[in-house]
DNA sequence: CTTGACCTTCCCATCATGGGAAGCTTGAGA
DNA sequence: TCTCAAGCTTCCCATGATGGGAAGGTCAAG
């Protein structure tokens, strides 16, 4: 079991979140300054480490680190309402469903093309063809 | 009509890559330089556009970078054997998939724990539950 | 010739992440 | 107590694709 407080590196081990990343979260304001010892190295309550699991698990989901800010506040505030927590989840889900569809567009649309190519020795392939062709508008 | 050669501009309106973009696809290399007049413009001519537009074909089909120097090399060798764009047409479908399939996972966590939130006046609240819990391995 | 639109290069920012250097601190063993 | 490796500090740089903007040169229409 680790003795608390504990330096960045065993914060790290134990939470998931590389060192470099906590002093990254901590250098814009994600996550509050870290205490320090006399000699400067960062010290990590049991708490510390607890919240820094929750943004690698927020990080997993594909929440953006403007996001998480939310959910943290979020997090810390025993009167929040869970509507609003739910609210960020829904939007998070909605960005997730955008990406997901444009993805799945632009793969329909490659199985397509590739399904069309012969894929042998011959230089024809309408791959190729549709790539330089004209149409396809404006990103 | 545009008549060729034409200045980065009228390039960038008639490919839709942006002129910043055009230019810093050649210093990348993915391009070659394009010419310049004597007063160091670039010009353009209508095969330099139809290769820009190839670009961002590729692009808008989410090709990477890297990818498209593959492609425009095997564009430009009409002794290409076209099992070889396929390859590359194939390995971006196998990306796609997996980041739809992250993505897809991701949502599906989040519209399940979204369901069990109340999403109302009350602090409870199963999605904050979850991501301070300490499951969820690493990355 | 003036003026405005367009071009040039160069630097900076995004977003999340990592690599690495130079230098200081700590703790364990000799 | 001295020493040495491991771990910490800050600082700078890179990724990948894109955009913003500044300072200054060029061109074409009036």
């Amino acid at each position: 079991m680790l003795q608390f407080p504990v330096n960045i590196g065993d914060a790290a081990a134990a939470s998931g979140v590389s060192a470099k990343m906590i002093r990254h979260y901590e250098e814009n304001g994600l996550i509050p300054p870290a205490a320090r010892t006399d000699s400067g190295y960062r010290m990590y309550a049991e708490t510390d480490v607890h919240m820094l699991r929750f943004v690698r698990r927020a990080r997993n989901l594909g929440f953006s680190v403007k996001r998480i800010e939310g959910l943290l506040g979020l997090w810390r505030d025993r009167r929040r309402k869970s509507s609003k927590v739910k609210a960020l989840a829904l939007e998070h889900i909605t960005e997730l469903d955008l990406r997901i569809r444009e993805m799945t567009e632009m793969r329909k649309t490659l199985v397509h093309l590739a399904h069309k190519c012969h894929g042998d020795d011959r230089p024809d392939c309408p791959i190729l063809e549709d790539l330089s062709s004209d149409r396809g508008g404006a990103k």
